[in-house]
DNA sequence: CATGAATGAGCGTTCATTCAT
DNA sequence: AATGAATGAACGCTCATTCAT
């Protein structure tokens, strides 16, 4: 799964070690970000990952690309999360787990936002939209989400709930006490 | 209300032109910040304010100054914003207000979280959180609002969701449509 | 004496408190220059002298004009102060005063040498070297200092070891050990 | 010899081209801290270096580790010429070198004081001193230095007297001269 | 391909100097 | 004459990006 996401898509196939550096690279750029902000510097990535910095642009040849390849990696897993759910309360678990985990991953919302150098990546995103939709749905069906809401407004929660998570800095019961409003506003009266 | 929240404090008055000056800084800085994250040159915001660089340290002698001298102007709005309402639709009213002037206000909730240089104003927050506090209190003794819900969740909710509102370029129709969910949560069931 | 050493000498006699200012002014740059060298910022020195730095700038148009004042005014004391000495020990006497005061006037010497800011006084220096001079052939005449040294080695050990006192923060021993060397290559064999 | 004490001795060993670099950035910091002292800009460094300011700050990862670079470099060079003299007269031999070398090595003597940028190099300076007390005790020992002077105050002219060529510009009589002053002082009356 | 030295635009900040008040 | 706000060149330093090794 870790290969699959992170395999380069065009141009002819890396050789092992490039395979591998692009991977020690993504990771500690997932590292470095999340610590420091998007604002850290492309040395301490290289750094962190054990490569020189040249490196690191051959693989990225500028910072937006890697911001962009980690972000890109960061929905993949997202989305492959979302898909394993279903059910009635399946929306609402995807919820909970996503701004759980923002607390320790804060590049999953700083990077969804595009925050300082944009990145745009249209097409992720939309998978990612496609697989909540499914969840909406299916919580519809079981009745446990109004059929009121409609998914953009789910979407907007989704990311500025998670956001605030990981910027506010909510601890378990604030993260529990937000998600109980946001979950009785969706479901039906 | 302008004047009054852009007057500086502390020192001896200052000349009618550094004065005029000084505003024409914190609005240059605003739209500035607003636009390209705080991350924005310094530089940037004296060619936008008409002055040279020298003129925009001497009214706040470091980068964070200027971003805490805007986030405390736009504290003290909000906070007079909140102190004019009440009764049992107060804080929904609040809250949509918060969230529309959000939309071209980036800087409200971008500062709000000190983001990148770090800021802090607890005591202006402390202030905010009071007058959002007592128009919760309002609207559950009038009942629009669930007793079960507490102030804390309240103010992770909107700065999340104006923070949302924000960075995801909302319009008018996702807005009122996904607050309508959060108020949805925060009424008695 | 102090009136008269600051007095400036062209132009239309100064309203009192303009000449009040000027003494404020090379009191507080000598100090402020004593503890943080040359390059110390002028405004520090309007600060401390209680006036406004267009004030400092009325008065010595260039902050190199302001070094020259206060070495021209140091100078003149350091000529009075020779001039009051004579006979066989004179010579030593003012070595060895200049040399203590240098401890705690670093100005004394650090401008001397048109440290950093480049200050020309040759008048008043030759001033200086006369009265040394004047001293040197009473000592010589007295038999105290050898016939074989001239003036301008005597001036050369002067600045040097006064330098020496001041920047290398001798106590009062290493001074004593130091001049007790020089005095016994001045005296005859 | 020269080629000994420039390479830089902790970390991996340098590429060819950073070594050449490095050292042409050493020999244009000397020439412009020469010449305008410390205060003198790192930017003028590299352009006498014919490298990028970044190289400049690469190398030397502030202006006072430069400084404190070069000084290394200059004790080191005095030291080596200390240790490889001797007898009755290697002091005197040294000394005398020494202040010839001054005149046009302003940086020998700016910067055994840490004039303005603090720079401390409390080993090598130990060192240059541990030198000079091995000739002192030789002279002593020879009869050509009187048994009365000690190692501080000899350290205290040596600088003193350096500084003082430098700084007056000293030609070669008046070094002889002023020289002559101090060996009188230091022989056995 | 990887390395890491070199580049240079740009940043935050300081400060001598000018000039409107 | 005094004030002190404004100016803008210059500085030390950082970092995304390039390219010789």
């Amino acid at each position: 799964m870790e290969e699959v996401s992170s395999r380069q898509t065009e141009g002819p196939p890396l050789r092992a070690d490039a395979q591998r550096n692009r991977i020690r690279i993504l990771v500690a750029a997932d590292e470095v970000f999340t610590e420091n902000g998007p604002g850290a510097s492309t040395e301490e990535v290289a750094r962190r990952a054990g490569v020189a910095i040249g490196t690191v642009f051959r693989h990225f040849p500028t910072k937006g690309d890697l911001l962009g390849a980690i972000m890109k990696r960061l929905l993949v897993e997202l989305i492959e999360s979302a898909g394993q759910r279903g059910g009635g309360e399946g929306l609402f678990e995807f919820f909970t787990e996503l701004t759980a985990q923002a607390s320790y991953k804060r590049t999953v919302v700083g990077l969804l936002e595009s925050g300082g150098t944009a990145v745009r990546l249209p097409e992720a995103v939309g998978h990612l939209t496609e697989a909540v939709g499914g969840l909406l749905s299916e919580a519809q069906a079981a009745g446990t989400v109004s059929p009121d809401v409609a998914l953009p407004e789910v979407m907007a929660l989704l990311v500025s709930v998670t956001h605030g998570a990981v910027h506010g800095g909510w601890d378990a019961e604030l993260r529990e006490r937000t998600l109980a409003v946001v979950f009785a506003g969706l479901r039906p009266r």
